[in-house]
RNA sequence: GUGGGUAUAGCUCAGUUGGUUAGAGCACCGGAUUGUGGUUCCGGGGGUCGAGGGUUCGAGUCCCUUUACCCACCCCA
């Protein structure tokens, strides 16, 4: 018979068991870090209504969307958890208590081409809180605080969360009469780290209009040195010219000054004018986290305020902050470049039992009570030679193995050996359940997902 | 959507100006070693050379078509 050659689709990451168990540590590590600052967890489909998804329409968004119909119904894969969330909270408004805040761990599609660190099935790990009419500043210090201490969490030190505020960008603008092109300013300026200066005022100046003194102007702005403290030095100079801009100068002092505050150490996050963003829903703070010595992968974690979520859904005003980690790009980074951790466990079980008799019966017995001690039991049921059951402890990485033959029966032992020192012991139940459970405190002390 | 590259064993890859039976490392299986794994040694299985067509006495190698994948741009996590 004519086999089907197996394949997984381009720009989809699937994991063979151990590094899918690192996959896994870390999206524990998200849930218990964000739970730590009182978040609840949200699902929502991955298909909705083509309607919905696409209510805003246009842009980017609609090229990259999957799209397909299923009889009369026009449907689509969800491109990120955002839109998801506007839908669920305008759709549940009077049964949910503001502001709320929830996460959301799920994947997104996106039907473009894939390449490195860039994917077409992705995790998105979401944070956001939204208010009913108003959200007080606090939330734009807190969001990206959580950021930190995730990554912290993670083990990962290499990383650094950058801010703008999107009202002293349009501020700006309007001061230099550039109001009616601040779109495609905004996103040509983001460009700015990664094509220089000269190249956006190229841009600006041929493909937008923009006039040369306006665009030299704009850039000495954005590029102004001296980190968080030197620009939040140089926006006060500029104050009394634009309303907008002197509110965005204020909100941004105020979340440097909160994120301290909350703890992010001063070399973890920095105030830079180019950040733009290329979504246009944001009206606020914006942010973006890179890897510091992988700036090439792009951002790992993106998010900002925006003042009117649900605008089509609702008339309702829903204002909210929000950020997004793309896990499936990070696990990829963490890979590539050897982050994580290789002495984590990845193996599925704490213990596997090795029984030596034909009778399975002591076997099962004995997989229960380790299984109610709370241990992760794994029972090795096949008939095979002595060398190939351990071998199976040793592939999987399996920390502990116990002998179950004659002899331990009939002595009411069990044989622990512990697989990594060699060393074994013929102990009672109670003896063998402490061993392990001491043993694996001990090989798990300190370890961190990501040693970098 | 645009531009470039690659396709040979499960994986990573070699394969000379076209020339007999297509190789290596890793992985897998067996043995040395039937109640003790990793290391070592010996042996073994596994490939319609992405697919289709063409040139040739002869194609993994040259030409055409096609598909898939990779890299970059656009955009973005």
């Amino acid at each position: 018979m004519e086999k089907v050659k197996p394949r997984t689709l381009s720009g989809f990451m699937e994991l063979l068991p151990a590094p899918q168990m690192q996959m896994e540590r870390i999206m524990q590590t998200l849930r218990e870090t964000y739970a730590l600052y009182g978040f609840y967890p949200l699902d929502t489909p991955l298909i909705e209504s083509s309607e919905v998804l696409l209510a805003k329409g246009g842009g980017e968004t609609e090229k990259q969307i999957y799209r397909f119909s299923k009889g009369d119904s026009d449907l689509s894969l969800r491109f990120d958890l955002t839109v998801p969330l506007a839908k669920y909270v305008a759709q549940n408004y009077g049964q949910l208590t503001f502001p709320f805040r929830r996460f959301q761990i799920g994947k997104v599609y996106r039907g473009e081409r894939a390449q490195r660190g860039r994917f077409r099935e992705f995790y998105q790990a979401d944070i956001d809180v939204i208010g009913d009419g108003k959200l007080d500043i606090i939330n734009e210090a807190e969001v990206p605080s959580i950021i930190y201490k995730t990554f912290t969490s993670l083990g990962l030190s290499r990383f650094k969360i950058r801010l703008n505020n999107r009202k002293v960008l349009n501020g700006f603008f309007a001061i230099l009469g550039l109001t009616e092109k601040s779109g495609d300013v905004m996103r040509t300026i983001d460009k700015l780290e990664k094509i220089g200066a000269d190249k956006v005022k190229d841009i600006l100046t041929g493909d937008f209009g923009v006039p040369g003194g306006a665009a030299d102007e704009l850039l000495t702005f954005i590029q102004t040195p001296g980190g968080t403290a030197g620009i939040l030095d140089a926006l006060t100079r500029y104050k009394g010219r634009n309303e907008v801009f002197d509110q965005g100068a204020d909100e941004l002092s105020t979340v440097a000054r909160y994120m301290t505050a909350f703890g992010v150490p001063d070399d973890h996050f920095e105030i830079d004018l180019t950040i733009a963003r290329g979504l246009d829903y944001y009206t606020g703070t914006v942010y973006e986290t890179a890897m510091l010595d992988h700036p090439e992968i792009g951002s790992i974690c993106s998010g900002g305020r925006y003042d009117n979520l649900a605008e089509y859904y609702t008339d309702k005003q829903l204002p909210g902050v929000g950020i997004s980690i793309g896990l499936t790009r990070l696990f990829y980074v963490l890979g590539e470049q050897g982050y994580l951790n290789d002495k984590m466990n990845t193996a599925p079980a704490d213990v596997l039992i090795l029984p030596m008799t034909e009778d399975l019966a002591p076997a099962i017995g004995l997989a229960t009570s380790l299984r109610e001690a709370g241990l992760r039991v794994q029972l090795y049921g096949e008939q095979k030679k002595f060398k190939q059951k351990i071998g199976y402890a040793d592939k999987l990485g399996i920390p502990y193995v116990i002998f179950l033959g004659e002899d331990e029966i009939a002595g009411g032992v069990y044989a622990v050996k512990d697989m990594e020192t060699g060393e074994q012991a013929s102990v009672p139940l109670d003896g063998a359940i402490s061993r392990i459970r001491d043993g694996l405190a001990a090989k798990n002390a300190g370890t961190v997902i990501v040693d970098r």
